[in-house]
DNA sequence: ATGCAGGCGCGCA
DNA sequence: TGCGCGCCTGCA
């Protein structure tokens, strides 16, 4: 059955801004603009109407809750703003563009495995990836006449092999996904252990130890799920915008970019990262 | 066609 | 500790 949750006058929501800033992989545009996506067994469509959000979907408890949690609804984006546009000019501007963009608070465990198979990899092949992991291992949920698979537990997920992996196209990330889903089966990978870590030193040193996890990927599990808005993942254009912008276009390492990073961004850094690297991507 | 895409893991100094 | 290199795959 059917639920709606209706947000009345919303600041910084923007459908494309959410979905498009790279942060996550199972939302897709509809033929009417709006975007429907899957979250833990919830199958949710965002339209935006003037002054109104209205998100309608099925949903095993409130949608209401659901999305509030999932769409950081209580967190005061417009103060965020504030802060992070007085901090200097490129910020601001990219700001101004992605003004629409808030951090998902996604499930920890569909986060980990999506950004594994992100290493080396582009967004279509990510995404797709992904789909045919949710068909084959999820459950599957209808939602107006379509159907959706949510992504799988690691119980589910355990049912592959590393071959069965290979076959949906992992190519050489099939070990480590294969290894990540033993891993936190034998309780070796305590997903509720690293929920709880509040020190973000010893949280990525945790994660590090997973395979197929980097200092790149553990950043974004820290960002996109743990709610860690100080880690300032970098990638090619992360690295390329910061470059480009305070360092004279000369390509700076990433090390020499996070401490720059946090530095000029601060507590916020993660923030400042999604801005910029949305603005600077979608300029290409 | 060859390079590249939101890196990682390995081997070597 | 820090570097360079190879890697599945699909797409331009």
């Amino acid at each position: 059955m059917e639920q709606k949750y209706v947000l009345e006058n919303p600041n910084s929501f923007n459908s494309i801004h959410i979905f498009e800033c790279g942060q996550c992989f199972r939302w897709n545009k509809e033929e009417d603009n709006t975007y429907t996506g899957i979250f833990k067994n919830n199958v949710i469509n965002v339209k935006e109407e003037k002054n109104k959000i209205i998100f309608s979907g099925v949903c095993e408890n409130d949608i209401k809750n659901e999305c509030i949690r999932y769409f950081d609804l209580n967190q005061d984006y417009e103060d965020i703003k504030d802060k992070l546009s007085k901090i200097d000019k490129y910020l601001a501007n990219s700001i101004k563009y992605g003004e629409g963009i808030r951090i998902l608070h996604q499930e920890l465990w569909e986060t980990l495995i999506s950004f594994i198979i992100s290493a080396n990899n582009n967004i279509p092949r990510i995404k797709t990836i992904i789909e045919r992991i949710c068909k084959q291992y999820g459950k599957e949920i209808d939602f107006r006449n379509k159907k959706y698979y949510t992504f799988p537990t690691p119980e589910e997920l355990s049912k592959a092999s590393v071959e069965d992996f290979r076959k949906l196209g992992l190519g050489f990330r099939d070990v480590r996904v294969y290894e990540t889903v033993q891993r936190t089966l034998n309780k070796e990978i305590d997903l509720e252990k690293l929920k709880n870590e509040k020190n973000v030193d010893i949280l990525k040193e945790e994660l590090l130890k997973v395979p197929g996890v980097g200092p790149k990927v553990a950043d974004c599990i820290m960002l996109f799920s743990l709610k860690k808005y100080q880690v300032f993942p970098v990638d090619v254009w992360v690295r390329r915008v910061i470059s480009e912008l305070y360092f004279e276009n000369e390509e700076q390492k990433p090390k020499t970019i996070q401490e720059f990073a946090k530095k000029q961004y601060g507590e916020l850094a993660g923030l400042a990262q999604q801005y910029l690297f949305y603005w600077r991507r979608d300029l290409v």
